[in-house]
DNA sequence: CGTCATTTTGAAGACTGTCAACGCGCGTGG
DNA sequence: CCACGCGCGTTGACAGTCTTCAAAATGACG
């Protein structure tokens, strides 16, 4: 419900892709792109930009958003290492991207993988592979903010974000309360009283403001 | 290479240009289709089936919904005429699809797509671009639902259905005040009350409660 | 140790949801 | 032909959740 999880093999082998040639692909992006650091809060792309590169996390951690012309803003997806963004059809991005941290990421001309694309069906099916895990994840997080609570949108957050981190009942937090309340389409406030609410009910733990830690997952998912 | 093909698809191919390409491979999917009827809100594949056919709206309109465990739901998107809706990635479809009123769906198998694929970037290239059109259209419907308020979000939708009607200023509405609260993620009296609030300030004629006339277009845009 | 950004907490209010009743259109059957 | 039932839509009163506005607390950093 956050940025991707990593494929699923499974999917791989719905696609009639081998893991190793999947594998490679991924390789093979790491050979096509250079490395780019940005730091905190740095713009990546702007929306509307034009997308001429497609990216790929390696340091630190990413989140694309847009801004309403009011100035409210929502946030699309949150990418942590590993993860791939700004991958568009359509001339130009969608979304804005930022760096939330210092953060390193890998640019690979999205010309280069067109051109793979129109002579080799592995790589074509790749990129709309990247497509139809976006397409997913807006899903869910669709669901989310049609049909849920603020509880329910804060342990679903903290749930997906567990369910990524290496420890999964431990949580760095890279992004802040207004970062999270954009995402969740709440505010600041209510984000940070659902965590207190959560904390007290024991159902986290808050050793500080960006670390959580799970000590109930079963009661965090039901309803209220 | 597969021939799905009528006149001459290589030549349409070696052109390289989108419209004409695009017509040949909308065209040849109506030859690849079975016409299928169903009735109003009969089921036309349920969620977690796995996903074999991919479908073309011929008459009619279509919903796609998720259920809650609790019986909440939310509506994907509305197909009308034209619209092509079940294409997956994975092996199962993430939501319902069910008739609205009386409807003629084209029902395509989905190996066949993805056969050609494998063989012919151009149909690749189209699959890839229904799922960033599908893309593109949850990424919208997640602003909305996260970052406005119910005014803003019945203006969203009746304008949405305006610009996909033949006269851009009257819509017939196939679906239910509950179908298009569970689409903006909101209760059907508040669409309703919203409805009313909408015709009271001469934003709106509701000749009938399935028939709608935009009044005021550049006034129902703006927040409030 | 002071400053500034961020987070937390409090109180009041707005918007939407909930529950309930009523109205309307339409097909069925007496 | 009209009464009735039924699905759907509208309206009203009230409650609850989340937002808004405000201020205090915490933490990072020079």
């Amino acid at each position: 419900m956050l940025a991707y999880a990593p494929p699923a093999p499974s999917d791989i082998r719905a696609a009639g892709v081998l893991p190793s040639v999947k594998q490679g692909f991924e390789a093979s992006l790491e050979l096509m792109g250079i490395k780019m650091p940005h730091a905190r809060n740095e713009e990546i792309y702007g929306q509307d930009e034009p997308a001429g590169y497609v990216y790929k996390v390696v340091k630190g951690a990413v989140r694309t958003h847009t801004l309403l012309d009011d100035g409210r803003r929502q946030i699309g997806a949150f990418y942590l290492p590993g993860d791939i963004f700004g991958l568009e059809l359509g001339a130009s991005h969608r979304f804005s991207a930022e760096a939330i941290s210092d953060t390193v990421v890998l640019a690979i001309k999205r010309s280069t993988l067109t051109a793979l694309a129109q002579s080799d069906a592995v790589v074509a099916r790749e990129l709309w592979l990247m497509t139809a895990r976006e397409l997913d994840h807006v899903q869910d997080q669709m669901i989310l903010l049609g049909r849920s609570s603020a509880k329910e949108r804060v342990a679903s957050f903290l749930i997906e974000m567990a369910d990524r981190s290496k420890d999964r009942n431990e949580i760095d937090l890279p992004m802040s309360r207004q970062d999270i309340a954009d995402y969740l389409g709440l505010t600041i406030e209510t984000v940070s009283r659902t965590f207190s609410s959560m904390e007290r009910k024991a159902l986290i733990e808050l050793p500080t403001s960006r670390k959580v830690r799970l000590r109930n997952r079963t009661a965090l998912r039901c309803r209220h």
